[in-house]
DNA sequence: ATCGTTGCAAAAGTTTTGCACTCAA
DNA sequence: TTGAGTGCAAAACTTTTGCAACGAT
């Protein structure tokens, strides 16, 4: 049912650190694979404790950590001052539309990246690992709105 | 001394969405734009109680979300934890080559985006405004010493 | 059996709020 | 003059830490 090529992945990643196979590891993994969304800290720790009751904050915090470090999770930043967590899938693009006025995310695929990566690796000399690309705008249903009101002659 | 372009922009901002030009938001800006560095709250809050003893917390956390919300400042994210303010300037192209190893970050600019700009509206029909590219990879330092480690076989 | 991991509760740190006072417009 | 903005202190919220008990290896 759950991503179980990820999860067997993040299995050997946590044992090739040094660290066990526990209980509330494995229902994190689970939590997080359910559906590939983006929660917040506070939408990982209700869900869990909700799912599992007994699961403790501070592990909860430990461990989303803990992937965060071994690559298991990503963040990716929203609205300016809050981050997300997801699983990090090797195949992700991490390109995002944001929508200003209502919060939409869409992630899509920007075939020419590689394009654009070869440029900076000859511009920087560094060498390129991965990146995120978060474009902000309008929506296609507020932009419909916004030529609503300005038609009407409506304030914000 | 300080950008006086930028300031009586953000002035200019302030009074046409109705805010008061305060001792405050001036110190805040002033600041801000004395290295246009990324700094956290934290280091703003530290630096400015320094600077101009007086200055609250409180007032601090307010106005730099306020800034924030009128595109005075904007923010990136570090190290998929934390997020740094800075000065929003119109022609900064906010892409960032990030080294894994040692935090380096360094500003690029990619002449290539218009081109990508295009692909995306036309993909998910959003307007786009704004964007910020994060990359990820090693610096050439750091990438020096990696060289180094494996002619020498020492583990990292 | 060992030692990394856990849940809990307390501590520490961060951000927001309530309020009387101040000051920009 | 007056309401938005301020500093302060308290409250609320978020994250980390200390520790005895637990459980994966």
């Amino acid at each position: 049912m759950a991503d179980t090529a990820f999860v067997n992945k993040a299995k050997q990643t946590l044992r090739d650190n040094g660290y066990k196979l526990t209980g509330p590891r494995l229902m994190i993994l689970e939590f997080m694979l359910e559906s590939e969304r983006h929660y917040s800290m506070k939408e990982i720790c209700c869900g869990l404790q909700k799912k599992f009751s007994g699961i403790g904050t501070a592990t909860v915090y430990r461990n989303v950590n803990l992937f965060l470090k071994l690559g298991i999770f990503r963040t990716s930043p929203v609205n300016n001052n809050q981050f997300y967590y997801t699983v990090n899938q090797p195949g992700d693009r991490h390109h995002h539309m944001i929508c200003l006025k209502c919060g939409t995310r869409v992630e899509f695929n920007s075939c020419s990246f590689a394009f654009i990566a070869k440029e900076i690796e000859n511009k920087t000399h560094f060498e390129i690992y991965d990146h995120t690309l978060e474009v902000y705008g309008l929506c296609p249903g507020c932009l419909a709105k916004k030529k609503d009101i300005a038609r009407n002659r409506t304030a914000d």
